[in-house]
DNA sequence: TAATTGACTTCGC
DNA sequence: GGCGAAGCCAATT
């Protein structure tokens, strides 16, 4: 499939455990900036749990309107290491994750 | 094919 | 800093 929700699907996948990613980031991952509602369409769908679907958040770092009614999302990204202050990631700005800054990347 | 919706984003008050 | 309105893109009906 070479569609933009194939795309959204393999750039969300790419997220690797412990970071986040905003809509409009994964929008333009996949080729498509702002296209961040369409983004939320796609993964409101979630057709495969390989996608970590918790792991795509707002852009001012927060899990957005869903997650579940006791913040499913929240507990997710916690167990995964990331710091979730109420529905809003702390360390947002650090645990955001973009194209080449995968882990192993320090502050060098 | 056209219109509506939706897990968003950004500007303005 | 919080609330409201407009805009953008893709999927669904």
């Amino acid at each position: 499939m070479t569609t933009f929700t194939a795309r959204v699907l393999a750039t969300v996948r790419r997220i690797p455990p412990g970071r986040v990613a905003t809509y409009g980031d994964v929008a333009e991952l996949a080729g498509r900036p702002g296209a961040a509602r369409a983004v939320g369409n796609i993964m409101r769908e979630c057709g495969a749990r390989d996608v970590p679907c918790h792991r795509v958040v707002a852009a001012a770092g927060r899990l957005g309107g869903y997650g579940g009614a006791g913040g499913l999302k929240r507990s997710l990204l916690q167990a995964e290491g990331v710091v979730v202050r109420g529905t809003q990631i702390k360390d947002f700005a650090r645990r955001r994750w973009l194209p080449g800054r995968t882990f192993g990347r320090r502050g060098t």
